[in-house]
DNA sequence: TGAACCCGTGGAATCGATTACACGGACGAT
DNA sequence: ATCGTCCGTGTAATCGATTCCACGGGTTCA
């Protein structure tokens, strides 16, 4: 493959002339210039970026370690999450953690050697030394959907405070009154949130969450199911059970139906996280929205912010309700 | 961050010797190793992965670029293909076209700027200079699911040929004789396979495909939902629709729902691509599964031993039908 | 005893870019 | 006419690793 010198021949200048077109310096002649392009086009060089990052100390990448790429969820983020990056003119590499702290540790780990420029995390725990370190040591870093308290890295998350209770007011209207929720993980910030959000927000109408309605899962659809199966068993069984992910939602759905009981007649069900497929299970299913895309882009200019040495704020967005039938009612619109 | 130099000045050898401990040289005292792991350690030193790479000529980075992140099918290759990778040491730099030859143009030209290894392609569309020249000059590449006919690279993919006439078995035995289909894009392999797949399964029952029974998707559910609607407003609209993806299939379950029709009562309906959602929606979808996970690992395999100079042939895995209820017979389990 | 060899080690070249510095020539001001 | 500036350019150092080559000292074998 060709490279600058090879170029620099071609051309019939020295390698620093042909440096200087490509990155636009000011101080060329015209006529260098044309011949370096006229060159450059036809031995089809492209500037090595591996070199490129090690002399200049930027790679103009961005890592993104994501909890679980099969939530559609976090698709969308990460999906939002590359385009602006394109936009502002990084790449982005992305890591898997399939909800499991040794995987995070080791693409934490990866990216840093890679030298990536910056570091988007959706924590699938308290966070490990290696992360800890890293954000002490300075690299650019912040933390997206979930975050670690007590580290000084931004934070870009959505506040479903307000959907819940908009959430409890529609159950509560609906007639229901024995609430129950599918957990996340304690040791993830929207695990333990979305827990006390829907406590709060029971305590509103005088209700209360007793430990027997608070299942523990793990944010993804088995666990959902074998709660919700542990919730229709009990003695007093829940009519209507909120789960903290879409994933648990689905797996939910399933136990229900299992069991031959039918959503919203039987047992109303909720979940956070819209996803386009609610739209299209049966009953379509109520959901608190979070503002997905708008909350990637926001990660990404705000790590972009730190790269460049602004200190940027984090960032709360409000979710939404999203009423459909698995509550009871018809839908509005 | 600690560079190499430091290490070798705490250990009080010379860089030389800390590149070989580091990689496992054999002739280093054991004396000198343990001074330098010690320094290694005290210091929390990382290799550059950059210099690494610089001096070495390879990342230990394989690229993909796939046609939509949103689709899970992409979603669960692009999970195995980085587990299989990971195996073998290599991370993965991930690329979504969204479909959009462009920006797949955009993804390859950046991997192969960044010199990763090796590039996983599943090409939107007939392939653009860029890429063929790429694969001529002898950039490592493999074709997963979708290839790219004329190009000498090999090409992992599912044979769905056999599932296909399976299905139509299936809708025949059920009494659909007005079969359509919702097909992807024409530039893609997979967009006309399954067409004719389709058809010469039809043949087989002495059932025709008229062009009517034909409609023109591009894989998204926007496509699916407009097919379909003409579909059921032509005066003499199918009574079974196999659509040649996840997400059109999606877009027709929504079109029929709008009509207040049923399935599979009023019009049956199947996919190509199984996703754990058909398992949820109402009816739960008959759909061709591809081995979707063995799929992508065999992908990296092949990748790898083209990277490593040996030749992979192409593999082909076979498609299988799962039965469900959209298509009007009780699931058999 | 001396030649041949092996082993552990360090010095220095190298990968492909960027960029500080120096230099020569043109031009303007005095 | 002389001096200082500025502009375009090239030389060479540099980033952080890997690796070829040479070297000194200890073995082994004739």
């Amino acid at each position: 493959m060709a490279g600058i010198k090879d170029v620099a021949a071609e051309a019939g200048v020295s390698v620093a002339t042909v440096s200087r077109v490509l990155n636009g310096h000011p101080s060329v002649s015209p006529e260098a210039r044309a011949r370096v392009l006229a060159a450059v086009d036809t031995l089809g060089y492209r500037p090595n970026a591996v070199a490129r990052s090690l002399r200049t100390d930027q790679t103009r990448a961005l890592g993104l370690v994501i909890s679980d790429v099969l939530n559609p969820y976090f698709t969308e983020l990460a999906r939002a999450v590359e385009e602006e990056a394109r936009a502002l003119g990084y790449s982005v590499v992305f890591g898997n953690a399939d909800e499991r702290p040794d995987l995070q540790d080791h693409h934490v780990r990866t990216l840093l050697d890679r030298r990536i420029d910056g570091l988007l995390v959706s924590p699938t725990d308290g966070g490990s030394p290696l992360m800890l370190d890293a954000a002490r040591a300075g690299t650019p870093m912040v933390f997206v959907d979930r975050w670690i308290p007590g580290v000084d890295v931004p934070v870009v998350r959505s506040d479903g405070r307000a959907a819940v209770r908009d959430l409890v007011a529609h159950l509560h209207g609906l007639g229901h009154r024995r609430l129950a929720i599918i957990a996340g993980p304690a040791a993830t910030t929207t695990g333990r949130e979305r827990v006390e959000a829907f406590r709060e927000a029971l305590a509103a109408y005088g209700l209360d969450l007793p430990d027997a309605r608070i299942g523990q899962g793990d944010f993804q659809a088995g666990s959902g199911r074998r709660v919700t199966e542990r919730f229709l068993e009990s003695p007093e069984p829940p009519d209507a059970v909120f789960a903290a992910d879409n994933l648990m939602a689905l797996g939910a759905l399933d136990a229900i139906r299992a069991r031959g009981m039918r959503v919203p007649d039987d047992i109303a069900l909720a979940a956070f996280d819209d996803i386009p497929w609610f739209v299209h299970t049966d009953p379509p299913i109520t959901a608190v929205a979070q503002p997905t895309g708008e909350l990637g882009r926001a990660a990404v200019r705000a790590l972009v912010d730190r790269i460049e040495g602004r200190h940027p704020e984090s960032v709360t967005l409000p979710a939404r309700l999203v009423v459909r039938r698995s509550c009871g009612e018809p839908a509005p619109a």
